[in-house]
DNA sequence: CGGTTTTGACCGGCGC
DNA sequence: GCGCCGGTCAAAACCG
């Protein structure tokens, strides 16, 4: 399973649904083949500090940005297919999501919805709410299991098939209350052993799950991640700043914890790439 | 018994 | 307008 450089594209491993989700394709690749002596987290696969090439230090420039975006987006050209505003804060998906939140209302249900209750009793839910996009972040990971342990509590809330693909999708939700973060864990049809995973949201809190103590005494007395850099990680990794970096809403909080042991399973090669909230299928 | 998973149905967005 | 499809709900089953 050689890849050309080493680097699997996204479209080769999911294929075009993916794509969909993940224009930008093949955003790294980290060479983890072999790591077996790589006490790597698996948040730190993700690219947490130590990892973090110096291409998603974003801090420091956007250009880089916008080449990796042009050499990897083909839809670039597509010039609605990718709207990549990185000076415009006021225009970010923060601005978009919100507003979208100031136009739905609690919906009062009237008749037409008594039918539907009668049919079978469904709140008036949220979905009636245009759903807020969140900034999402998506990772590829070579594992046996499906739900990789990242730290926190998920429950699954849904399962669908995926079209073109003999694989489910899986639909979990951070337990957290009051914290949203939802995931979708797929498997990859082209390549059965990847799995993506693409998180949603933000987590408003520490991981519940306290690691285990496989560092020493790493473990309990290093604080969170979170707690220190409340940034959200992809801001950190991405190239892109998934086009909001206004601090108001941010792609998945993901911590890193350098005490985080990784699954034994985990990641032979992860990769990991992003999906702008602008970005309409290309 | 409480939390989680399963699973069929529902809903909304989107393309045709 | 219609159908497809992704995402979500929620009741039932399951599990520790």
């Amino acid at each position: 399973m050689e890849r050309k450089e080493g680097v699997l594209k996204m479209e080769e491993v999911l294929g075009n649904s993916f794509s969909d989700y993940f224009p930008l394709q093949s955003i790294f690749d980290w060479s983890c083949e072999g790591g077996e002596n790589t006490p790597l987290g698996f948040m730190e696969l993700l690219g947490v500090q130590d990892l973090n090439p110096p291409l998603f230090d974003t801090g420091q420039q956007q250009a880089p940005s916008a080449v990796v975006n042009q050499a990897l987006n083909p839809c670039s050209t597509k010039n609605e297919g990718f709207n990549y505003q990185p000076a415009t804060p006021n225009s970010s998906s923060i601005s978009s999501a919100s507003s979208e939140a100031v136009n739905d209302e609690p919906i009062q249900v009237d008749d037409d919805q008594d039918q539907q209750k009668a049919k079978k009793q469904l709140k008036p839910k949220k979905t009636n709410q245009k759903r807020q996009k969140e900034p999402r972040f998506a990772f590829m990971t070579k594992s046996e299991v499906d739900h990789l342990e990242d730290g926190y509590r998920w429950r699954k809330y849904g399962q669908k098939a995926v079209k073109n693909s003999c694989f489910p999708r899986s639909y979990y939700r951070c337990t957290t209350t009051s914290c949203n973060v939802k995931k979708r864990v797929e498997r990859s049809f082209t390549d059965p052993s990847m799995v993506i995973t693409t998180y949603e949201g933000q987590h408003t809190h520490p991981s519940p799950i306290m690691p285990r103590s496989s560092l020493g005494g790493g473990a309990g007395s290093a604080p969170y991640h979170y707690q220190q850099h409340p940034q959200p990680f992809v801001n950190t990794l991405s190239p892109l700043n998934f086009g909001h970096n206004n601090g108001s809403i941010n792609a998945g909080n993901f911590t890193t914890r350098g005490d985080f042991a990784a699954p034994d399973r985990l990641c032979l090669k992860t990769m990991a790439c992003f999906k702008t909230l602008y970005h309409p299928i290309c």
